[in-house]
DNA sequence: GGCCAATATGAATGACTGTTCAGGGGCTGC
DNA sequence: GCAGCCCCTGAACAGTCATTCATATTGGCC
C-alpha cells in the first residue's frame, strides 16, 4: 500500500496550469496552500505542488530553500497577517471592552470562514516545522490569546464582565483558549455552502463571546 | 531530507520493552496511541509502532490486517465509547434542559481531559482513512452533535434557553458546532500540569456552555 | 515425547521520498 | 552575435516506506 491518502491516487487537484500567469513563487504558495489543506503535510510531494503549477520538482528550489522552508513561509505569512488584523480591530474599536470583543471576534471569524484553507494550514500542520521555525509562530499565537486575556482583564476591572468562575477565581486565560478554539475551528467544516453567510457567522459568534464572558448589557447612557 | 518529525530523530518515545505483559495486540493498540499523538500517522512506521513494543514490524500483520485498519480500530473504539458515555450521562440528567446540557459537556470536558492522547488522535487523524472507514466515525460524530441539538431544541421549546440568533433565527446546529469545538480542543493543550483540574475544566466549560445559549436561572420551585 | 496452531522474525520486494546537479533554454543589454 | 543571468528540466542519489513470506519459535494439549 501506499502512504499516499486514498481518494486522491491521481494528484490533479487544481487543474495543472501550463504556466501560471502569476510569479511562479506565487503560484508555488498557492499551489501549496491548496494541497496541504486538503492532503495534509507530510503526504503532499514536492512533485505534487509544483505539477499543479505546471514545473517539475527541481523548480521548487530556486524559489525555497527546503519543503520545510515553503510551509514555514506560507504560514507565517498567514499568521502575522491575522496578529496584525486583530491588533488593528481592537485598537479600532474604542474604549468599551465589550466592543472591543466583539470586533476581535468578528474579524477573526470572518477571516477563518473566508480564508479557510490557509486558516487550516496554519493551524493543523504547524507540528511538521522544526523547532526553531515554529517558535515564532507559537509566539504570535500566544500574542494574540493575550489580546483577549487583557481585554477580559480591563472588563473584569471595570465591571462590564461577569465571567464564569473555577471555585471562586477567574480564570480569564482558560476562558480565553476556550474562545479561540471555537473560533479557529470554523475553518474545519464551515463552507460557503452552508447555512450562514461569513457575516452571521462572525455576528453569531461576537454575540456568544460576548455571553460566554457575561458581558453587561449597555448603558442606556 | 527525511520526512520525519524533527527533534525525535531517535523514536522511543515509549521505551523499548523486551515482551509486553498485556496481550500483544492491546500493547500495539497503545503504543500506536502514544505514537500517533505525538508524531502523527503519516510519519509513525509500522517499525516505530513495533519497536515501542518489542517486536518487529512483521509482527504488526499477524495482528491487523495493514497500518490503515490499525488506525481505524483506535479510532472507532474510542469514538463509539465517547458517543456511548455522551448518552449515558444526558439520559442519566433528569429533565431539565440545562442539567442535561451541563451533564453533556461536563463528561465531554473531562473525557477529553483525561484521555487526551485518545481524543488528540481520533480528532486529529481521521483524514487518513479512506472513504467507506472514515463514514461511521462522521456518523458518530453527527450523532453527538444532534444530542446537542435535541437538547437545545427542547430548552428553547420549554423557554429555558434563550441563545443567540441570526437576523431574527435560531441556528442551533451552528451554536452545537462551536460548543463541539470548544470542548474537543482543550485535548489539544490541557496538560496535568496546568492550573486547572479535569473537574475544574468541567466546570467552568459547563458554566460557559450554559451562558452561551442563554440558560435561564432555574426557578425556586 | 510429539504435534499443532499461533505467533515472531528479518530479509526481500517494489515503490516513493526530498534534494542535488549537469545541461540547456530564453531573456536582457550591449 | 553574444555574454550573462535567471530559471527550468529530468536523471540520479541515498534514503525511506508498507507489506509479504519462508523460516523459526513458542506454549498448550494429547
Amino acid at each position: 500500500m501506499t502512504r499516499r491518502k486514498p481518494g486522491r491516487e491521481e494528484v490533479e487537484a487544481s487543474p495543472v496550469v501550463e504556466r501560471e500567469s502569476r510569479a511562479p513563487v506565487e503560484a508555488i504558495r498557492a499551489a501549496a496552500f491548496a494541497q496541504f489543506a486538503e492532503r495534509g503535510y507530510p503526504v503532499v510531494t514536492v512533485r505534487d505542488i509544483m505539477k499543479a503549477c505546471g514545473l517539475t520538482q527541481g523548480a521548487l528550489y530556486n524559489h525555497f530553500k527546503s519543503k520545510d522552508e515553503l510551509l514555514h513561509d506560507i504560514i507565517t505569512s498567514t499568521q502575522s497577517e491575522l496578529e496584525r488584523q486583530c491588533k488593528q480591530a481592537v485598537a479600532g474599536a474604542g474604549d468599551d471592552p465589550r466592543a472591543k470583543l466583539a470586533a476581535f471576534v468578528r474579524i477573526y471569524v470572518m477571516r477563518h470562514c473566508r480564508l479557510r484553507v490557509e486558516a487550516l494550514v496554519a493551524n493543523r500542520e504547524i507540528g511538521w516545522l522544526d523547532g526553531e521555525r515554529v517558535a515564532d509562530i507559537r509566539r504570535s499565537r500566544r500574542a494574540i490569546r493575550d489580546i483577549l486575556v487583557s481585554i477580559f482583564v480591563d472588563g473584569v476591572k471595570r465591571g462590564v464582565f461577569e465571567p464564569p468562575q473555577v471555585d471562586g477565581r477567574n480564570d480569564l486565560k482558560t476562558i480565553a483558549m476556550a474562545l479561540l478554539d471555537q473560533c479557529t475551528h470554523v475553518s474545519m467544516w464551515y463552507g460557503p455552502g452552508g447555512d450562514l453567510t461569513e457575516e452571521q457567522m462572525a455576528n453569531l459568534y461576537a454575540d456568544m463571546a460576548l455571553r460566554m464572558v457575561g458581558a453587561q448589557p449597555l448603558p442606556p447612557t
